[in-house]
DNA sequence: TGAAAATGAATGATCGTTCATTTATTTTAC
DNA sequence: GTAAAATAAATGAACGATCATTCATTTTCA
């Protein structure tokens, strides 16, 4: 089983391949503006064949989204069971949703970029999973409201306002740059943390120094 | 000018009406996805007679996101110019730019959907306006962080994160919802001045009741 | 009268999808 | 273990529909 590998293992995956070039081309020019022509091309095949594994284009989105998802919240119940007891879960959210999202650029672009290619019932399948996703944040903030660690007025708005500024930084980061991964994942926990004007922040950034 | 509108004013303004209705239809299906078909027949007219107006579809979406930018930059410059002196410049910009972005959903969301779908000429184009409106933004908080008002690391970085934060609350306020336009506004204004940490705010927001 | 705007029809290209057929691979039977 | 049967995957061509754009002609309006 792994010592024979053709050059062209004709079998299978080319479900897997259909998948990755589908993402990486709807990523790069967004679903509308991708035929199927194309994807098959992508994968080294013909258009027909691709109907041997996914029933309608509308399918393939529908299950890079919803893989995406899974990914995404499963990954965090991994990361969560792995983190000490004493850490601010915050900062690990915050932590863990940056280097996801840098991590996985395309299927995070796509997965909020083509809500709106989504027919009417695999929205509701993606808003379902994305509402689960943030609910994860609303409870942190909520927790730490409560026991007076964060001063936090409305957590839903908290949530959507602190997702939506993690989630934008894929979108002007590129590796090259100035700033490491790292950089940036500490530049933004210390703003997150000062949003919620977390008073037990363990770390001081930025001492003023004229 | 105000007593007499046909029902139908075939004279002029179609340049105007197509405008709309492009703006309209690529917000709610994107660019790639609406038709010169669709947009003559929300003007209610021929797909042919769209071309008296603008050369080609790509023309029509460069128009939008320029004259979106325009505008955008313009009416910060007259907000700005309104403002009292003694306002916290960072306050008044942050409330600015949500009173905007609430008010011109459509184009908002066209701007900064469609990016990818502009030709590299546009690309290159609507990229300078927004980095010119992203350097306001990023003057404000260097200004504060010389003063010792704010306290920021990166203020480029402080900018992105602000305005994705900002850019976000479109996508999922609706006017019917539990919060008013002025609630939002507030809460966003307190998450912003808390994350940079400014020493002098002037409102101290949810004293902690037990 | 003359210019601008709209029509209606047509252009060639490309779209998602289907299908009969061929080619590979796996399963079954001996 | 090998031949036959069943299944899966890929091909290549075609389907009707729709795409952005063009253009000769007619209509509209100043």
């Amino acid at each position: 089983m792994e010592a024979a590998r053709q050059q062209t293992p004709k079998g299978s995956q080319t479900a897997a391949r259909v998948r990755a070039a589908a993402l990486k081309l709807f990523a790069r020019h967004g679903y509308a503006a991708v035929s199927i022509r194309q994807i098959a091309q992508e994968v080294g095949v013909q258009p027909g064949a691709l109907y041997n594994h996914f029933p309608t284009k509308q399918d393939i989105l529908k299950d890079l989204m919803l893989a995406h998802m899974d990914d995404l919240i499963s990954s965090w119940d991994a990361e969560r069971a792995r983190i000490p007891a004493k850490t601010d879960p915050l900062d690990a959210f915050v932590r863990f949703h940056i280097r996801y999202h840098m991590e996985k650029r395309d299927e995070v672009f796509v997965s909020y970029m083509e809500l709106r290619n989504l027919e009417p019932e695999n929205y509701q399948l993606v808003g379902a999973e994305r509402r689960r996703y943030e609910a994860i944040l609303t409870e942190i903030l909520d927790q730490g409201a409560a026991s007076d660690q964060y001063m936090v007025e409305d957590a839903k708005v908290a949530t959507r306002a602190v997702i939506a500024m993690l989630t934008g930084i894929p979108s002007w980061y590129q590796p090259g740059g100035p700033l490491g991964p790292r950089e940036i994942e500490d530049l933004y926990a210390a703003l997150v943390q000062r949003s919620v004007g977390n008073t037990t922040s363990t770390k001081t950034i930025g001492e003023r120094v004229s």
